[in-house]
DNA sequence: TTTCAGTTTATAATGGTTCTAAATAGCTGT
DNA sequence: ACAGCTATTTAGAACCATTATAAACTGAAA
């Protein structure tokens, strides 16, 4: 399969879990924001046995720690995350709380112009929240 | 007193309680970034009778949406609140949790190209996450 | 002072996330 | 193929920030 190596090198075992979440998450034409309880209905939707919520998480976060999901910076009763792990940005839609892909091109370049001592800079995330 | 007038031209009444989170929250030479946990702490400390959490949450609630606290959009288990209502943005120190004013200055205009059809710009917040 | 909507409060409920510990499954060496 | 070992899965409990409830209280206006 697809993702027996990808997992396998990452120190990971290719569990049937793991690997149907990889289908549902990486095997689409474009990226996508998500929720738990969002991607759980995903997986209920195109697979036939179940996967526990624990291991939902469980695996998510492990996905996070490898770099293959970023987990975005919103004020939201849940925790969104991203299957789109290059440099970008977004708009939040405050009436539906849906996330929209900003690319970087679409900002322009952004210099922090502070230090501050001892620290590096881990990421910069722009939210654009959005009303009617 | 100070916020007596500021509170009534909001509708809102002044109690005691309102009136006693207006200190704790406006009297200060500097603003501050809050968590509610961290703003009973800080009322518990200054005030000498109790303040229950549900008028806390309601105060606070109430505060932002009259306009004189702002949410910040981070990712952590508590919302944080910041008594500095100017359009600004945030370091956020991811080792112990603190969050940083950073001036629009100190990050230079951002110009959003991109454009929702019938959506509006509400908010632009930039958050720079610290590592060490 | 009477009245009443607005507010406070203790407490329960909610709900997303994490923890637990037992069962299961993948991997390695034989 | 098998045994042995560790990683992983799982159901369910626990956790905890936040919100809801509904009864008591209070500020403002008549
Ligand atoms: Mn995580
Ligand atoms: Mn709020
Ligand atoms: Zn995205
Ligand atoms: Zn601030």
């Amino acid at each position: 399969m697809k993702y027996i190596e990808k997992l396998r090198n990452s120190g990971l075992r290719p569990t049937k879990q793991r690997l149907q979440i990889c289908e549902v998450l990486f095997d689409t034409e474009k990226t996508f924001h998500f929720t738990i309880n969002e991607l759980n209905q995903k997986i209920k939707d195109k697979i036939h046995n179940k996967i526990s919520l624990a291991t939902i998480y469980n695996t998510v976060h492990a996905f996070e720690k490898k770099g293959y999901l970023k987990q975005i910076s919103v004020n939201s009763n849940q925790t969104y995350f991203d299957t789109n792990i290059t440099d970008h940005h977004h708009f939040y839609n405050l009436k539906d709380g849906k996330l929209i892909d900003l690319e970087n091109s679409d900002v322009g370049p952004i210099n922090i112009k502070r230090k501050i001592d001892g620290k590096k800079i881990k990421s910069i995330e722009v939210l654009v929240k959005l009303e009617d």
